[in-house]
RNA sequence: CGCGGGAUGGAGCAGUCUGGUAGCUCGUCGGGCUCAUAACCCGAAGGUCGUUGGUUCGAAUCCGGCUCCCGCAA
């Protein structure tokens, strides 16, 4: 079978997690595109990015321009003369005279069963969604967002206690294989594409701290899910006191008060119980994070904060 | 030099300002009560107070260096 010389482009865990999988195959990875790197972690420390790490590691060129759109970083990619390009979470956009320049094109591996969930975010948005299922897509690059033709899925279910977390790390499971089939499939010139069907697409837009509040009227049962779908990153807050609290961990229980939504109605070694909206079930808080500490259990932190947490009090 | 909080028995914390040989809640172990218990009662073990220098008659506590953890901001 035939090697294929690839370029790829990506930049988070998820993205080197699929270029070691390329690097350990049979094809040849001859340059790595990744985003310029970043000030990041406390101290604004200029830090590379996961996909940088293992290029260096593997001696790989490594290209990390601000935009492609200009023609000096276009050129100097058409100079590399690959086969293919493979794109997992890079975070530039690809014009057009890019995708054409690798002789077959680009492809991309995509967190979700295209066309739901097309965007920067599938992962998590499928969680706060309650999906059921989820997997990954490899499709045919074009100028669209995520809207190519896809060239192979592989599903996974989603578990009703499963995180943001825990979904990737088993997305990079079933996508490292994926990809390889797909590398040995277009390298044996045996894929064919299907298109997307548009009228069933949907967007999952980039989390954001704005939206990671906890909105006590809302229902226990989404509550939940937005706890699991914002864990590890950026995490739910509320707040009790005038002091955040970083939520990490909770179930919805059927159970509901008729409290106000916010209340807490009981506290004890089991979690936080807290009432949400119209009567739609008690959100159970079990994992937490007050400033300045780590994430405990309620358990550990009772502890020591019981007077924190006397029920009655109200969560915003 | 981005701003800030923290490091104390196995866990979470108090004590630090106003130096004087360590305390709370929980866990663990033993015993008791009970039909029984994750409940309750009695008792016990367990800490060079992150590290390193300095001040002092005396430092968890005051001063300097270092390491690590965390919130904000990115």
């Amino acid at each position: 079978m035939k090697s294929l010389r690839i370029i790829f482009a990506g930049t988070p865990e998820f993205a080197s997690a699929h270029l070691q999988a390329i690097i350990d195959s049979q094809h040849q990875v001859i340059a790595v595109y990744s985003q310029p790197d970043r000030p990041a972690g406390r101290g604004q420390k200029l830090m590379p990015s996961p996909v940088k790490s293992l290029a260096i590691e593997h001696h790989i060129p490594v290209y990390q321009p601000k935009s492609l759109r200009n023609e000096e970083a276009q050129q100097e990619l058409a100079a590399l003369d690959a086969d293919l390009m493979v794109v997992v979470a890079y975070g530039l956009i690809l014009p057009q005279v890019v995708l054409d320049t690798p002789k077959l094109g680009c492809i991309n591996v995509h967190g979700s069963i295209l066309p739901k969930w097309r965007g920067a975010a599938p992962i998590q948005r499928a969680i706060e969604a309650g999906d059921t299922e989820s997997g990954v897509t490899i499709m045919q690059m074009d100028a669209g967002l995520d809207t190519g033709d896809m060239l192979l899925k592989s599903c996974c279910p989603i578990q009703p206690e499963d995180t943001a977390a825990d979904l990737h790390d088993r997305l990079i499971e079933i996508g490292r294989p994926a990809l390889i089939d797909a590398l040995n499939g277009i390298a044996a010139g045996q894929v064919h594409g299907e298109k997307q069907d548009d009228s069933l697409a949907c967007y999952a837009h980039k989390m954001s701290k704005d939206e990671a509040r906890l909105d006590w009227q809302k229902s226990a049962r989404y509550l939940d899910c937005q706890v699991r779908a914002f864990n590890p990153w950026p995490v739910s807050i509320t707040s009790l006191d005038d002091t955040n609290i970083r939520v990490w961990e909770a179930i919805a229980l059927e159970e509901s008060s008729g409290e106000q939504p916010g209340t807490l109605i009981k506290s004890d070694k089991d979690g936080l119980d807290i009432a949400c909206g119209n009567g739609e079930g008690t959100l159970r808080i079990k994992r937490l994070q007050l400033a300045g500490s780590r994430a405990m259990t309620v358990q550990e932190l009772l502890n020591s904060k019981k007077a924190m947490f006397t029920t009655g009090k109200q969560f915003s």
